[in-house]
RNA sequence: GCCCAGAUAGCUCAGUCGGUAGAGCAGAGGACUGAAAAUCCUCGUGUCGGUGGUUCGAUUCCGCCUCUGGGCA
C-alpha cells in the first residue's frame, strides 16, 4: 500500500509556513520541511524558520537535524523523512510536506534511488584537485570519452555537475547517464496531492525585500556573528545560503552592511525565479495563487482542493 | 532674468568624425538526479526630451522650446 501525502511547494516567502501550518491543523496532522537550508541547528533568522509560537501545536520535522559543518544530502532527506512519513501514516496521520527544495520533494515523489550512486570523499577529493589543475575544459572532455551522453547534457561550464558526473562513473563502473533514466519514473511509495502556491511576481518581490528587512532588523548580523564564534566559516556549504554569505562578506569588510543587504534582497528574488522554474516544469502540481493581503482566500483554495481530493 | 552643462534601455551612463545604438546594474526565460538557498545556460527596439532647419539621410550638426542640475545676478 502506498504511504499518503500532501506536499504544498513554492517561491521563498509566499507563505508556505503559514498555509502548511493551517492545513495542518485541520488535517490533525504533523509538517514535514523540505528545505536543504533549515536542516541546519542555529540558522533561524536567515532561513525563515518556523518560530515555536508559531507552530501552533502542530509538531514539525526535518528542521534542526545537523550543526552547520556537518554534511547532509538529498538522499539523507529521503530516508530520514521516508521514515517519518511512514510512521505518521501508521497512526493513519497524512503528513503535510511543506518546502521549497525542489529535488528534495523530487527524492519522493520520482523513483530517485540514491542507493547506487554513493559519494566518495576520496575520489571527489582527486577530481576536485584534477579541476584545479587541468581546468574545466579537461573534466568535460574526460566526460565526454566515457559518458558522451551526459557530456552532451552538462555544459562544460557547470564544473560541479561535471565533476559529479565523473564521481558516478568512478565509484560504480557506470556512466552517470546509465543511471539516470531509472529515475524518471514515478515513485510507487508515495499517493501524493501536490499544490504549488503562486503570487504576483511583484507583489512576492515585495514581500521579500520587506521580509529581509525584517530579518536584519530581527538579529541577523547576530545570528551569523555567533555563528562564526563558534567556528562556522564561510567554506561550509550551510554558510553559502542566501543572508549569510552576504552578512558574512560584510563582516569582512569587503562589502558595506548596505549593499550586503541589496545583495540578500536580490540573491532571495532569484531564488524565488529559479524555484518557479523548477516547479512550474511539474504539470502534476494544482496551482493555487496567493493574495498576500488576503491570504485565507488562498488557504480555503487549499482546503477545497484537499475535499476534492478526498484528503480532508 | 542671464551663462554653462545635461536630457539615449526600468536605473547609472557610454557612443554614433551624419548611415536609426551598447555596457554595467536591475530584470526575463531555461536546465537541474547523493553540494540544490548550490551550480550552470540563454536573452538588450529603445518615439536616442519636443519641434523646425540643413542634408539623399539627423539620435548625431544648427535654431527655438520644455525639463533637470550648477553658476551669476
Amino acid at each position: 500500500m502506498k504511504e499518503k501525502i500532501v506536499i504544498i511547494v513554492g517561491p521563498t516567502a509566499v507563505g508556505k509556513t503559514r498555509i502548511s501550518v493551517e492545513t495542518a491543523k485541520l488535517m490533525n496532522t504533523e509538517v514535514i520541511s523540505a528545505d536543504a537550508m533549515q536542516i541546519y541547528i542555529g540558522m533561524d533568522i536567515g532561513t525563515a524558520k518556523i518560530r515555536e509560537d508559531e507552530k501552533q501545536g502542530v509538531p514539525h520535522h526535518m528542521i534542526d537535524l545537523v550543526y552547520p559543518d556537518e554534511k547532509f544530502t538529498v538522499s539523507d532527506f529521503k530516508t530520514r523523512s521516508g521514515a517519518i512519513i511512514k510512521q505518521l501514516n501508521s497512526k493513519s496521520k497524512i503528513p503535510v510536506i511543506a518546502g521549497g527544495t525542489g529535488l528534495y520533494v523530487n527524492s519522493l515523489i520520482y523513483n530517485l534511488s540514491f542507493s547506487n550512486t554513493i559519494s566518495d570523499e576520496a575520489i571527489r577529493g582527486e577530481l576536485t584537485q584534477l579541476l584545479e589543475t587541468n581546468g574545466k575544459e579537461h573534466l568535460h572532455r574526460l566526460l565526454e570519452s566515457i559518458d558522451p551522453i551526459s557530456a552532451e547534457k552538462i555544459h562544460m561550464n557547470n564544473a560541479k555537475r561535471v565533476l559529479r558526473a565523473l564521481e558516478v562513473y568512478y565509484i560504480t563502473g557506470t556512466p552517470f547517464s546509465a543511471s539516470n533514466t531509472d529515475f524518471r519514473e514515478e515513485s510507487e511509495d508515495y499517493d501524493f496531492v501536490l499544490i504549488g502556491l503562486e503570487m504576483d511576481r511583484q507583489l512576492l518581490y515585495n514581500r521579500i525585500n520587506q521580509r529581509v528587512d525584517d530579518m536584519v532588523n530581527n538579529g541577523l548580523i547576530d545570528e551569523v556573528v555567533g555563528l562564526r564564534a563558534m567556528g562556522y566559516d564561510k567554506d561550509l556549504i550551510s554558510m553559502q545560503g542566501i543572508g549569510y554569505k552576504e552578512i558574512i562578506q560584510y563582516l569582512d569588510n569587503e562589502i558595506t552592511l548596505e549593499e550586503s543587504i541589496r545583495l540578500i534582497k536580490r540573491n532571495s528574488r532569484r531564488l524565488a525565479k529559479r524555484q518557479f522554474t523548477w516547479f512550474k516544469a511539474d504539470n502534476r502540481i494544482k496551482w493555487v495563487s496567493v493574495d498576500p493581503i488576503n491570504i485565507d482566500q488562498a488557504l480555503k483554495d487549499v482546503q477545497n482542493y484537499l475535499s476534492e481530493r478526498g484528503v480532508l
